[in-house]
DNA sequence: CCATACGTAACATTATAAGTTACGTGAAAG
DNA sequence: CTTTCACGTAACTTATAATGTTACGTATGG
């Protein structure tokens, strides 16, 4: 008898909430941590990690060395980075899980529909990112000590 | 020469926005609607059209008949329908694109990662649905008198 | 020179909305 | 009563993007 646990699988993007982990644990680190040590932290794969830091070694959050005791290290403080920047630093993905219909519709009632619905997601964009420029990832450390 | 243009396809959940559409333009038929004169004006195929207007039919919001002159009828005004009503009715999918990396997170700092995720995700959930309540189908089917 | 660790291409997997095919049921037209 | 229409629904296929995996190249420290 096999008991094996189907976990929750994601089918949302789950990269910023994986990089924001990753970013407080490197904080902690006294040693650059390898992409393997990470994937496995987060139950993932070193390739995986690497493709994802890689764009925040681009936007100079953090730094990658090669060989013997290379890896990974935070080239920021906490402090200095929020939610947002690491939301963009990703590259910004998409948000919302509701779509338009079309993209340019002609049908008068298909762009009234398509106004209102995106009215609201706007409204709600503006929230969210508001809320990642208000949240330090110093702050998310400051919550995960005991 | 085949000039096809690839229309932007949707890889998120249209299901509001098209039936947003479809129920304004069911207020404004004198007959009964098709499935298949639906997915025409929808780009799309009719059994789509009538697996999602089953959810509103089971809300009491349109009823549909069968055999000749059959079809969809609205079974309410649209000033009694909320954006907030058709959503729930479709069962309230995912507005989110963005997720956390696991359900039930053992380590102290994923939790406050996700914590602060989710915090900001709430918030915003908050400002779709209220707003949503506030929008009702007539809005809509008034803006798109010309 | 060898082990380590990143860089990256190429490919496989997965989940879900969407699309499609097929056939059943019921109702109106004749 | 038979035909046609239109919904009801099961079963299957498709599409897409994140995710996962394999493989190999490159640089670095010992």
């Amino acid at each position: 008898m096999e008991i094996s646990l189907k976990i929750g699988v994601m089918r949302q993007d789950s990269r910023l909430s994986r990089m924001l982990h990753v970013l407080v644990h490197m904080s902690n680190a006294t040693h650059p941590l390898t992409s393997e040590a990470i994937a496995k932290m987060l139950q993932t794969n070193p390739v995986v990690i690497r493709r994802t830091l890689a764009h925040l070694r681009e936007e100079g959050f953090v730094e990658s060395t090669k060989g013997h005791g290379g890896g990974w290290i935070l080239s920021r403080s906490l402090d200095s980075m929020s939610l947002y920047d690491v939301y963009e630093a990703i590259g910004a993905p998409e948000l919302f899980a509701l779509g338009l219909s079309s993209d340019s519709p002609t049908c008068l009632i298909e762009k009234a529909a398509n106004a209102a619905l995106s009215k609201s997601l706007r409204q709600a964009e503006k929230t969210i990112l508001s809320q990642f420029k208000a949240v330090k990832l110093s702050q998310i450390a400051k919550a995960a000590r005991p």
